[in-house]
DNA sequence: GTCCGGGGTTCACCACTGCGAAACAATTCC
DNA sequence: GGAATTGTTTCGCAGTGGTGAACCCCGGAC
């Protein structure tokens, strides 16, 4: 969703609709103005005059925030796997296993219903559902997604921790 | 909780941490650098030299957001300590310990109640309590959450204290 | 004061298990 | 034929739970 630039006090009557709507905005505060008090993460400001590269920076962040709030990631019907205005075609037996992970994004699934899913008559071997979470895996990596383990209990889908430093191994 | 000024990028050492304990933080930002990418909403940056009642205005932002986010853990049927926003996985042992301390956050909980926790049967040596203490806080370190000691009582589950400590014994 | 002991922390090590990953073979689809 | 898809084997590593031992800190005995 697009950030709307809105003058500040000027424009500030468009405000309160936008606020309704979550619709991502950046206040650009008057040198004459105090700047507004608001919590609300979709909403930034900058002091003018001020600089190119810090305007966008801050457009970029609430793009960012508005994009990552309420994405789900979402499984049509010709086995193409959405999320955030990207895509990627996924084999049958991806497809199914997605189709699961996608239905409980943000919780675990487990190793069983995964297999039950993708084989109802039985998986061939153990290892075949390592394989595919691995294909998997390496497929939606490119949509800014991961699946991660939990050992003992199963897999999780998740947006990829970007930045997140410090992680072991 | 207070937030934190930072100069960036050459304090950008302190900064994992500060972000791992959910502290907010204001980055002061040089007029050679560029401004960071971040999206946490628990993080805000001014350009130098800035004014004052910009400054203060974004901290009162940043103070805003975070006493707004008195979030408690919770632990799911998944074994996951979900905390803010993230979680990790813990391990069966460590779910039966975690169960105890979560229910009682924030309060001591004896060493005798958390042995009869983890092992209804017995625990297996005296100082397999304090090992897995000590692997569950390494773990739960990176949520932000802490587990103080309180001597010949028991243990007590708390948001990790990042400056000075907080409370008097 | 010094010494000592209980309580707590941390480390190294072991056995065991679950999962990751590469490499290869077999099959299907265009 | 060539690429994609699927299944299989094999190897190795990382997570897990338990154990013993060294160490540290604090408070009480002397």
């Amino acid at each position: 969703m697009d950030v709307v630039l809105v003058r500040w006090p000027e424009e500030s009557e468009h405000l309160t609709e936008l606020r309704a709507a979550g619709v991502p905005r950046l206040l650009l505060v008057g040198p004459a103005s105090a700047p507004p008090a608001a919590t609300d993460p979709l909403e930034d400001w900058v002091r003018l005059p001020a600089e190119d590269r810090d305007v966008r920076a801050r457009v970029a962040t609430l793009e960012a925030r508005a994009a990552a709030g309420g994405a789900l990631p979402s499984l049509d019907d010709d086995g193409l796997l959405r999320y955030r205005d990207r895509w990627v075609s996924l084999s049958p037996v991806e497809r199914l296993l997605a189709v699961a992970l996608v239905e409980r994004y943000g919780a675990v699934v487990g190793r069983e219903a995964l297999s039950r899913q993708a084989w109802p008559d039985g998986a061939p071997t153990r290892n075949a559902l390592d394989v595919h979470i691995l294909r998997l895996r390496r497929r939606i990596a490119e949509l800014g997604l991961e699946i991660r383990t939990v050992r003992s209990r199963g897999y999780l889908l998740q947006a990829a921790a970007t930045g997140r430093a410090g992680l072991a191994s």
